[in-house]
DNA sequence: GTCTATATGCAGATAGAC
DNA sequence: GTCTATCTGCATATAGAC
């Protein structure tokens, strides 16, 4: 970590913000500029390159897709209050940074590679717990038997899903975007149910 | 429907692998006419420009996501049939095209307008037929009060968002694209017991 | 209809003044 | 460090021969 000039900091916010709209490839050096309020050659001076700008950004934006998951994941909470939380954070998280989905997958289609960039199993810890609590749940018949791969994928899904099909909800289910935060906020009640549900034997 | 010459669907077949690969804006006319055998003026001579090449795909595309489910959605099968056959064809499906939600994704993320190029509203009577079940269900104590649509998007999240991911599958499990197979192979036998699950009161 | 050759425009990147 | 001006290359698109 050296001292970061203000300047760098600037454009980076920039980049961060049209590079989560259009994507690498759909972002113009000119539109990061323009939005951070200095000169093109500024971008080069800092950066480099276009590609190397967009990895930076990719990096920074990646680090914040899950770990916080993790971290509740792997705590001594019980089962339901992991559900619980987990949900009620991430949607409450993403509400707040509703294109980092769309953006993440974009990325990771156009160039899977980059998943490299990903800081490389960063849950095995957390897993291994929430498996031995399913597994616990499941011997003394509570619970129904499930691999913790599955079942994070599964409550993950939920929560992520509506925002990486935001424009479809309206074409299909007339969920306009004034009613999107409504919508977000009825999931956030019901999911746990759900997804408690879904494990119960 | 009009004959269409040969070359032209050649053209359009070409675009399609390459769109689907690459996205709209990361694609090459000079790629897609070298995987369509022909010369690169002939794209345009066809189909005017890049963008309505483009177009031509994701119309393609778009109608192919989606209208198998609201047929069994809105069919009169029992409800846990319903979840069986859909996760069921569903999984098969896209396993023939597992790009196919990551372009769409892809696209969307970066024209949100181009939802509209969807068909409208196609599920409505589905969609209906689908809330009746819950709510017969719900009524007589077997099922848990939920309304339709959230139901329906947590089925198909949790049935899509592993072929969105798949990248990071690797980085965060260790599953890599030789397990992918059978790991979606767990997820078709486990995923309706799962939603059925889910369901009960 | 299909090709080769070429025009056009634009985006990323550099040179060099200040 | 920050700017203006410019180069370079590439991708879309067109002209025109066959």
């Amino acid at each position: 970590m050296e001292t970061e000039s203000a300047t760098r900091e600037q454009i980076l916010t920039a980049a961060h913000t049209v590079f989560l709209r259009r994507g690498t490839s759909g972002a113009r050096m000119q539109e990061i500029a323009k939005e951070a309020g200095v000169n093109q050659a500024l971008l080069h001076y800092y950066f480099g390159t276009k590609q190397a700008l967009a990895d930076a950004v990719f990096r920074a934006a990646a680090s914040n897709l899950l770990p916080g998951v993790f971290e509740v994941v792997g705590s001594a909470l019980p089962l339901d209050q992991k559900i619980q939380t987990v949900v009620d954070r991430y949607i409450g998280f993403l509400r707040t940074r509703p294109y980092l989905p769309g953006y993440l997958v974009s990325e990771l289609h156009a160039d899977p590679d980059r998943a490299a960039l990903l800081l490389p199993r960063p849950g095995v810890a957390a897993l291994a717990a929430l498996q031995q609590q399913l597994d616990a749940g499941a011997e003394n018949g509570t619970l129904q038997p499930i691999r913790a791969e599955h079942f994070l994928i599964n409550m993950v899904s939920m929560i992520i899903f509506p925002f990486l099909i935001r424009p479809m909800l309206d074409v299909i289910f007339g969920i306009g975007s004034d009613q999107f935060d409504a919508y977000l906020t009825e999931r956030q009640r019901s999911l746990p149910g759900f997804i408690r549900s879904a494990l119960r034997s």
